[in-house]
DNA sequence: CCACCGTGCTTGCAATTGCAAGCAGGGTGC
DNA sequence: GCACCCTGCTTGCAATTGCAAGCACGGTGG
């Protein structure tokens, strides 16, 4: 890893603990780490692993994907993308396949719908996208 | 980490790899590993950090949340479900029967991966069986 | 003064991670 | 037979990760 991310990792770390207002040795202790390592992670001499990240983590009450993402090692979820297809492309909860096979009907709708416009039907729904925020 | 997480990731990564009909040494290549270590981790043997979870999902084209769930460094992300849901209701270029019709494409293969979490990646309904040699 | 406690950091080391060099086996062509 | 290619795996090693023991400093109380 870069250590510019990991330099970043620990300052966001490190700013959290102060905003939880925990000494170094209080949060090592509360996640279950060293506490020479936790300061060796704070100033970016040290790359630790994810569930190291995920203790450090559960210490200082956020998620793990927050600390993932500073470590660079996750993608901050893009909440609604411009599109359906990039929807598609971003649900977890699907494999690949899976995808490609959705995105094959969305494409055939979308085909459909341009050769024969009236095909459509009931569009009257106009309902804003749903407000997905990141989960805090 | 337990092994028995770590077992699970190395066959699940093996079973990618078999399904995408590359040899160990193809994938190691494609995700910039060694082919050693790529053969350790689908045996169990080593436990590989984020950032080689990353790699290898990359070179198998499927996302590295994927890995890190089976990994064990991730939950699986249930608030997206909803949130493909909501794009393909919002969508303003198809009508309200095609997308549930497309709602209805996606329950099921939410279905299908909870009943067995490996098909995500599987055969999707017009994929042939893989040409597996028997029992290789 | 001292002893004690808290703070963050230094340092050496054991275990782990990832790799390079190579092995063993199977198959093919000459 | 041989040479070559492919396959997956073994093995020893360097670098990295995480820790235990301890240092240096500041503050407090006797």
């Amino acid at each position: 890893m870069a250590s510019l991310n990991v330099g970043s990792l620990g300052e966001y770390i490190r700013e959290q603990r102060r905003n939880a207002q925990y000494s170094l040795r209080q949060l090592a202790d509360a996640a279950g780490v060293s506490n020479p390592y936790l300061s060796q992670i704070e100033r970016g001499l040290r790359k630790p692993s994810a569930e190291i990240l995920q203790q450090i983590a559960k210490a200082l009450r956020i998620s793990a994907e927050t600390l993932y993402v500073q470590a660079g090692i996750l993608e901050e979820r893009q909440e609604e993308g411009p599109g359906l297809r990039a929807a598609i492309l971003a649900d977890p909860l699907i494999g690949e396949r899976q995808k490609q096979a959705l995105l094959a009907v969305y494409e055939a709708f979308l085909k459909e719908n341009r050769e024969n416009p009236e095909s459509r039907d009931g569009r009257a729904d106009d309902a804003p996208p749903a407000p997905d925020a990141a989960h805090g």
